[in-house]
RNA sequence: GGAAGUGUAGCUCAGUUGGUUAGAGCAUCCGACUUUUAAUCGGAUGGUCCUGGGUUCGAGUCCCAGCACUUCCA
């Protein structure tokens, strides 16, 4: 692939019409001129998006010495060549500035070159006059290739279409690219190049930046809803002895000077929870688990969630927190709260709908939950494995195919089976319902919550009972003594809560894939 | 784990029923052009057709196996 340079690049006779060969040629040619490909320090610049900013101070000034104000280029109804004619002759004349960036675009007519310049701010044109810049400088700037990193000093003006330009009057190499940039109308389109090479598919191509920059902002959103709000954050461990407060599989690792088995983590709850036991009272961790499932549109192998527990709260009181959460983060990174995903709109406006389990059930089957037979029949009839099973567990697998998929939501879904929520108090009035929440977008689960378990006994017991039907690896029942010890040293009542970061970042950003709000994701060795 | 799809130049893609020397655009190189903006115009270079077998006079194309990716399902 492309990190095996051509064999015309190490040739005495290299073929200048490989792209490689000829960059490996400027190359040599530049160190030949004395110019140092690789650059150096030029962090007194400013910035594409500051320069765009300073468009205001570009004016117009007559050959009479006359100062005009430039027409809005953006109006559809503004000729710039028409308003000069009429207005000149004269020139613009604009502040000096200094700016470095990636060459994306670069056209040449005759002794001119122009560049869109690239910086993570976003573009601005360079002009390239061989009378402006002088002999050496043009000589320079025909030594460089799309994909260079160059600076540029010059002054802000306007070309005759109007655009906004520096005015190239120095020139600086700053990193020879050795590569050939992708196609420059298609891009990188290959999903599997774009994720191996997430440099290339974050330099060239639109909207990725972007996407990653919001997943940057809605992170730092999150935090700060929590911490205004007097929450603590914290940092649990990832190395655990007991893979707990999931129903996953994890990845099995082993510590050498103690030669013990360790897991690597696939949930935060039961390390947050002990904190609450010692009085962290709102306490949150944002981090990274892992559990060694299938990959999938929608799984990573490690992801990144929040956990969040909140003393003297209940399910109720978290329903109200992922509401704030969700609506923070989008004041944050803009657009309203009516959003498209995937083609459908979704519209964010709180307060989210709500719908107990047992009626989303009903609506989606015409069969009562609580009527085993007619749950049985349905089982059969879907083909559902019903041997050995709970028929809590059968219930749940028939929600999740008739169900879930079609809730578009936002949703919360309240009020689960019990028998299925092992970390979950009851309901006072009903034992058999949980006090449990999902929230589900686009039949997409992003958050999860409890009111939490605290009675140690109950929690021992839950650990001990292993559902019927469940492989060991897809149930929450392993028992952690330590975390039931904890229990009896009193954790208040709680409202518990997790959030699918990653998820929650592709609902946000319109983002298909997991893969496309992860900057690396798991991918098979080249 | 199962099914379907994809894999051709550095990148994005065509490639007919199996038939001459595998094409285009971008990029690259040469030439023209001092206000272009997916610049334009003229010319040139560039291929392990994913890998390995097989059928055939002849395979990018058909068959078998494998690899990678994508999507759906479990």
């Amino acid at each position: 692939m492309a990190d095996s340079p051509s064999p015309n690049t190490n040739a005495d006779n290299p073929d200048l019409t490989d792209p490689h060969a000829a960059r490996r040629h400027k190359l040599a040619e530049l160190v030949q001129r004395g110019i140092d490909p690789w650059g150096q320090r030029f962090d007194d610049r400013d910035l594409n998006g500051e320069c765009r900013a300073r468009i205001g101070e570009v004016k117009f000034v007559t050959k009479e010495g006359e100062t005009l104000e430039l027409p809005d280029v953006e109006s559809p109804d503004v000729d710039y060549r028409q308003w000069k004619t009429d207005n000149g002759p004269g020139e613009e004349v604009g502040p000096t500035v200094r700016v470095a960036g990636r060459i994306m675009l670069a056209r040449t007519a005759g002794k001119l070159i122009f560049l869109n310049l690239r910086d993570w701010t976003g573009d601005i044109q360079i002009f390239i006059g061989k009378k402006q810049v002088g002999e050496e400088d043009f000589e320079l700037a025909k030594l460089f290739d799309l994909g260079d990193l160059v600076g540029v000093e010059g002054r802000l003006g306007r070309t005759n279409t109007g655009e906004l330009t520096v005015f190239a009057e120095k020139l600086f190499m700053l990193t020879k690219m050795l590569e050939v940039p992708p196609e420059k109308h298609a891009g990188m389109t290959n999903i599997e190049l774009r994720q191996r090479m997430r440099y290339a598919d974050l330099a060239f191509n639109d909207g990725v930046m972007q996407t990653f920059l919001d997943r940057t902002k809605i992170i730092k959103s999150v935090r700060s809803t929590l911490d205004d709000r007097g929450f603590c954050e914290v940092e649990g461990p990832t190395l655990h002895t007991i893979p707990g407060g999931a129903a996953a599989r994890p990845f099995e690792t082993h510590h050498n000077a103690l030669d013990m088995k360790l897991t690597m983590r696939i949930a935060l709850e039961l390390h947050l929870k002990r904190l609450m036991v010692g009085g962290m009272e709102r306490v949150y961790e944002l981090g990274r688990v892992y559990r060694n499932e299938g990959l999938s549109p929608r799984h990573n192998p490690e992801f990144t969630m929040i956990e969040i527990y909140q003393a003297y709260g209940n399910y109720e009181s978290m329903m109200e927190l992922t509401e704030r959460i969700i609506c923070d983060a989008l004041d944050k990174i803009g657009g309203g709260y009516k959003r498209e995903y995937n083609g459908q709109e979704i519209d964010f406006t709180p307060p989210f709908q709500r719908a107990t389990y047992a009626e989303l059930f009903e609506k989606a089957t015409g069969i009562n939950p609580t009527d085993e037979d007619a749950v049985m029949s349905l089982a059969a009839k879907l083909q559902i494995d019903t041997n050995d099973k709970h028929p809590d567990v059968i219930r749940n697998e028939i929600f999740e195919e008739k169900v879930e998929d079609s809730l578009q939501g936002p949703i919360f879904v309240i009020d689960y089976p019990a028998s299925i929520c092992p970390l979950t108090k009851r309901k006072r009035d009903n034992p058999e319902i949980a006090e449990r929440f999902e929230l589900f977008i686009c039949g997409m689960e992003l958050a999860n919550a409890y009111t939490e378990l605290n009675d140690p006994d109950l929690q021992e017991e839950l650990f001990k009972t292993q559902l019927a039907g469940l492989e060991e690896e897809d149930s929450m029942a392993k028992m952690d003594h330590d975390f039931v010890r904890a229990l009896r040293y009193a954790m208040p009542p709680a409202g518990g809560l997790g959030i699918g970061i990653d998820r929650l970042v592709m609902v946000l950003t319109n983002s298909k894939s997991i893969r496309d709000v992860i900057l690396f994701p798991v991918l098979r060795p080249e």
